[in-house]
DNA sequence: ATGTGGAATTGGAGCGCTCTAATGGTCTAT
DNA sequence: ATAGACCATTAGAGCGCTCCAATTCCACAT
């Protein structure tokens, strides 16, 4: 920057200004600027303006997986929105460790991050209010409510009341949960099911099944209820990876989807899309959580509001071509069958 | 920093030497200034360190798209071991464009990072050649040559060898290739698919369709294929979203997988693993791949050497359910039958 | 008592920038 | 001609740290 004035017979000051592209240089001054920086081949150097500046124009961004392709686009469009608010987004790993993270916080801090975004987070409630208590920070795409600190989120109550509705619309009553097992988000989206039934008034019908959030939870599941008396016709998993489970174990089995059993998943990731699944599912709004987290935590540093806020978006069913109406036969179809197209 | 060398009565000088736990400090006076840091709720600038320091202990990571789980899991790799060697990564996203990578370079730059990292870079190779120059610089994952950067990747041409090979040791002869279009990889593939074919004695079979890099571009290709007289055998697809499309499109015809038609895809993404597509595929090892992108730049760093250095990792055949032997009988036999277990 | 060496500690300059207040210059109103 | 207003420009202090050279301290040998 020296090199830079001085080769523009100028001072550090005015570069300072051209570099900010301020209105209040002449334009005489600013091209002799920019030619000798071009000349040189200079770059602002943006530790040592962050510094003076006393601000990062940074965020941190934590996620708990970066191979989840969930996470991966909640976090692209935290980035995107952040870019477009002149912000740099620092994305760190927390590895699904909660040590993992909190250790990642404190590398954004001592970064001078001016606010954080923590993308599926596993640190505990606690810890979590004591950080948005610190500094600015919401909590993203984690299920339920986080006490104290902002966050933002998709309805998992009101997108398995969706699937559950949409279920019963076809014509079924026998519709099981496959749940979350203790994934954050799983409560959520069990009290939805339980709701939906009961508001298609077949909650006699309420059928919880532990499971969890990976595809191999499924299987054993998925053989208890088959060997079941009365099978459901219907069955609501708590993810997308949970289903594809699922429906490979009724592949297996010889039960036709949709024609033996419909099923739904949740969070429309890539892999329901998939035309070869072709799964109904619950959306997530992924890019639009990511904006509203960029959102949420400018408008935080901004006002100096103290009470944290809560977004929650709206999911939105997708029917593909894992649901359809009940067999007609109150009896259970002889299996082998298998027509899905 | 101030306060808390105050607080302990000692000189900053002092209290730098703790943060950075110098040896020759006495444990009296570094234990007052431990308690002086906590009682203040000190923590160091690592801005500020950064510009004194005059390194900023960071690796700029461009990665393409990370909504792709593949890149995801290599940027995963390159994020822990770089905090294994008390880096961190700054991870920016290409959102596969070139204009925005070239963008993401210049705040690298700006920042200041020791190295980066280019995970499936757009820009051409003469961009590439000239950063190499100016910085260290690794370009990850993207098959070919790159002249004058160092790379790190997996042998595209010896995977497709090896898709080819497993192929006609199953006892196929007309085995067809959907190429990857105009993705960087595409052509180390084909290669490996042409040789491969040769030195299995087929290379009369050599058939190569224009195909791209994601699910759809599957569908008129298979279209194509299957309405040809004498259709292929197998497929060794360019990657697996694009295996994918196929067995949907397969399936859609009532062509049994890999009763009448052997599948493989390229790059064993979990999509691959999942069991209900359950797709032979070529695995490349991404975390090995990240590991090994930070010590060649770690290396870099320290060494001067001016040969870019190019690392090929050993891709693996991963056997799964869409292969098996060529059906029977020379002539196709009657669509419909659907079996694959 | 004096000297010596090594370890522990400190002062102060400097990293590359920004920003405030001061400076000089030009133009208009008196 | 003089004051006032306004703009472009600049000097210089300061951001929070590191690191070198210099200093102090203490134990030990002479």
């Amino acid at each position: 920057m020296e090199d830079v004035a001085e080769r523009a017979k100028v001072s550090r000051a005015l570069v300072s200004l051209v570099m900010n592209n301020s209105p209040q240089v002449s334009d005489e001054k600013r091209e002799s600027v920019l030619r000798a920086a071009e000349e040189l081949g200079y770059r602002p150097n943006l530790v040592a303006r962050q510094l003076a500046k006393r601000r990062t124009q940074t965020i941190g961004v934590l996620v708990d997986d970066l191979r989840n392709p969930f996470f991966g686009e909640v976090v692209d469009g935290i980035e995107a929105e952040a870019a477009d608010h002149g912000f740099t987004a620092l994305i760190l790993n927390g590895h699904r460790d909660a040590q993992r993270e909190l250790d990642a916080v404190e590398t954004f801090l001592q970064s001078r991050v001016e606010g954080m975004a923590l993308v599926g987070p596993r640190v505990g409630d606690d810890d979590l209010a004591r950080l948005g208590g610190a500094t600015p920070c919401v909590v993203v795409a984690s299920g339920g409510a986080h006490p104290g600190v902002d966050t933002v989120t998709t309805d998992g109550r009101w997108g398995a009341e969706l699937a559950v509705q949409h279920l019963a619309s076809l014509g079924h009553t026998r519709i099981a949960h496959m749940d979350g097992g203790n994934n954050v988000s799983a409560e959520e989206r069990r009290d939805g099911y339980r709701s939906g039934m009961q508001a298609a008034g077949i909650g006699d019908f309420i059928d919880i099944r532990a499971a969890g959030d990976d595809e191999a939870d499924a299987l054993d599941v998925i053989d208890e209820l088959l060997s079941e008396a009365d099978p459901p016709t219907a069955i609501f998993a708590f993810n997308d990876l949970l289903a594809a489970g699922a429906l490979n174990r009724l592949d297996e089995a010889g039960v036709a989807v949709p024609g033996e059993v419909s099923l739904v998943g949740f969070d429309n990731t890539f892999i329901a899309a998939l035309r070869h699944l072709s799964l109904t599912t619950v959306n997530q709004p992924t890019l639009a959580m990511g904006k509203l987290a960029v959102e949420t935590l400018l408008t935080r540093l901004s006002d100096g509001t103290d009470e944290p806020v809560r977004h929650t978006l709206e999911p939105q069913l997708v029917v593909r071509s894992t649901t359809g109406p009940p067999p007609v036969q109150a009896s259970a179809p002889a299996h082998g069958a298998t027509e899905r197209s």
